[in-house]
DNA sequence: GATCCTATCTTGCCATTGACAAGATGGCAC
DNA sequence: GTGCCATCTTGTCAATGGCAAGATAGGATC
């Protein structure tokens, strides 16, 4: 496409995490090919694997990409918790491919150096954001509590949203669904 | 094993999916092979294929093994709307494979009659501990954010919890864990 | 400018898998 | 006893992931 560099063919190694992430997106992980990757790519069907090894690799660098994006995201949607929260949720499905990968340990590396510190950094910046949460239930408040709370109920929220669990009546905007839902929390 | 009926070879419906569950629970939905279930059954490659078709048909059964599960779980738990919540986070850790399966709808035929049946058995059993949930925000409090609120907060923790990607110091007992982040909602 | 060097990609190959077709086997109804 | 049907087996095929060995190109070095 954009003839940006190329060494023999072209952005191969983007071309292709691209590709998965479109794959993913429709047809889940499960129906993820390299060979049909390198396919659409117009490369032979080993080409893959010099890029990311196995497709355990590949995956990898998905969720590495993926962890970046969302700490993209957050730091994107200001100081609001809600806004944040709502953030986290749209990000799981604009980057349905990425979310869903990232959150599924066995598909890839997950003890990867590179995964790692891609986690810990989006890592940093949702716990920043849930730092405003207020605490509640008269006592003194533990904070990794609140935290964790807020992470569960809008990566909640955003997995049944994934799956097509939640009921009809909820209409197609995650986005107004999951600020109604959140604010159960924060108001 | 236990001889309490057989056909052929035994009871290999019910072998097939242990087995299933078995290898999903440790390595995943993406290590299942058909093959591999067939020789831990000892019966042919093929002999799955006549019990549930091919591989999205297992994953169906299974599924639908799980609500079913899932829905008894809720009903042992007792009203207690805390008291369910930990045993959704319970049910999560202990039926890894079957929690797994289900809300991962690529896998397997969602729209199957017997699995929407199954589903909507355990979303009633759901629905009605969540209606104890006292509402918040000063306003009428809708019932069914409410529910959606609870919904969120405990399916997300389970879903961390087996992702691995919660902080160590929470140790390894879920439902001690679970009951902590339900309170931030409940209390 | 020639040569080397290394990253990139290709061709060829093999074991495994899911799925299908056709046949064997055994219990059960009648 | 005979036919029937659910259950299971054997055989086969295309597709896949992964490995090994080779081809190709672009740049570095002299």
């Amino acid at each position: 496409m954009s003839p940006t560099r190329g060494y023999h063919h072209g952005d191969l190694r983007r071309a292709l995490l691209d590709a998965a992430a479109e794959v993913i997106g429709e047809s889940g992980p499960a129906a993820l090919s390299l060979r049909d990757l390198a396919r659409r790519a117009g490369v032979s069907h080993a080409a893959p694997a010099h890029h990311f090894g196995d497709k355990a690799g590949l995956l990898t660098a998905l969720a590495v990409q993926g962890f970046d994006l969302l700490a993209q995201t957050l730091r994107d949607a200001g100081d609001d918790l809600l806004a944040a929260g709502v953030a986290y949720v749209d990000f799981a499905v604009r980057h349905r491919a990425h979310f869903e990968v990232m959150f599924r340990p066995d598909l890839y590396r997950a003890d990867a150096a590179e995964v790692r510190a891609a986690s810990a950094r989006a890592g940093d910046v949702l716990r920043a954001r849930v730092a405003g949460l207020p605490t509640r239930g008269g006592g003194p408040g533990d904070p990794g509590r609140d935290a964790l709370a807020a992470w569960s109920i809008v990566h909640g929220f955003a997995t049944l949203w994934l799956a097509g669990a939640l009921p009809d009546r909820l209409g197609d905007d995650p986005r107004e669904a999951a600020r109604a839902v959140i604010r159960r929390l924060v108001d």
